[in-house]
DNA sequence: TACTATTTATAAGT
DNA sequence: GACTTATAAATAGTA
């Protein structure tokens, strides 16, 4: 706690648990700590005779790994054959599909939003170019000029529908398959990180477009 | 202090980097390092916005790990993708459910983005097109922080059928559970994160394109 | 589990 | 990057 004096360098450990953002020191940071990441994940694995893997991808996607097992891949298939094969006794994975349907509801309406939203906000724009949108959006159009904006958001959500409803069915299809194995996880939490996806941009011409697919 | 003669106790860290023989000192030492091995990792996804993906296997076989993304497949599966990137003869590994459900998850903020780049665009071209009561010069409108141009309309294609592969090889997988007959959900709950960028898929089924604005 | 002496790791600076 | 330095962390052996 010394070092209150204006800004005191801080060297050494002081680190707070959050993005680095400076770009310079991040990519620093992210070169010392991952060769000390990787010699703590080696060291574990000696001195206790523990099977270890290590992967690591930087932000620009480059990949670091470590395995004491003779390959990676074998500690991964060790891992994937250990996940098929836990003892049957909970039901966290009821949990786990439930909360799998509750997220294909949120997203439909999401998507609904989306649609509707759009749909009002870009014909009240249009129409009423002087009246600020939101107020009197009235009527809905009967043919307004942006059919396609309409087309692609429907197939969009279609399209998410589709596999959404996919996806559930596989999920508990495979739900089912699990009612007679068995359920375990590790003691670790997750890092929780914060979203932190808001980046604000300034660069913004009035005449955007928003395109999805190609042509 | 006073200090043991010759041979001082050497507490702290001094570690011989060979197998610990004594099982209780392994035993505790494992749980130790484990620990700050788990804790180190997630400090590096964190300032550095790496992703990370930790196994451990104890010498006994319990099995811990820690994982930066949605789920721990998220990121084997990524570096399997990656893998295979080089050597294109490899077969697509099989995909788990638990990225499954990490990749709904992702597509769930993408429509979320949707909506918010969608409200974003409206505002500026209506700011812009609009006179605004307490702007009297209204020579610099006000813009909606979040807009991101185009890479955003990439990435939801991109998702999507990166969805339609996942469906495919969940699909596959399913029908081999049908023979192993089991699987483990991990837990899950952290926030979503930015996600992977190394996906590159070819055609996409949605061919339509919304226009928000003049084109 | 908690404590504490030491060793490491490592943020900045060079 | 590699080396140096100061400081925070990790942690081995104990209690």
């Amino acid at each position: 706690m010394a070092a209150a004096g204006g800004q005191q360098r801080r060297r050494g450990g002081r680190r707070e648990m959050r993005r680095i953002e400076d770009t310079t020191r991040r990519q620093v940071t992210f070169s010392k700590r991952r060769k000390g990441l990787l010699k703590k994940a080696s060291e574990l694995s000696v001195l206790c005779d523990a099977e270890v893997a290590l992967l690591v991808f930087s932000p620009r996607g480059r990949f670091f790994h470590f395995a004491s097992a003779p390959s990676l891949e074998g500690t991964i298939d060790r891992y994937i054959s250990h996940t098929q094969e836990a003892p049957a006794n909970k039901k966290p994975r009821e949990l786990t599909v439930k909360n799998m349907k509750s997220q294909s509801e949120t997203l439909a309406m999401e998507i609904d939003t989306v649609e509707a939203y759009t749909r009002a906000k870009t014909w009240n724009m249009l129409v009423a170019r002087t009246a600020w949108p939101g107020d009197a959006d009235g009527e809905e159009p009967k043919q307004h000029p942006f059919t396609k904006g309409k087309q692609m958001q429907k197939k969009l959500m279609d399209k998410i529908s589709q596999l959404q409803q996919q996806e559930k069915i596989l999920s508990e299809e495979n739900a089912l398959l699990l009612d007679q194995g068995k359920v375990q996880h590790a003691p670790i939490g997750a890092p929780a990180r914060e979203m932190n996806q808001n980046q604000h941009v300034q660069d913004i011409d009035v005449d955007t477009e928003l395109v999805i697919g190609r042509r």
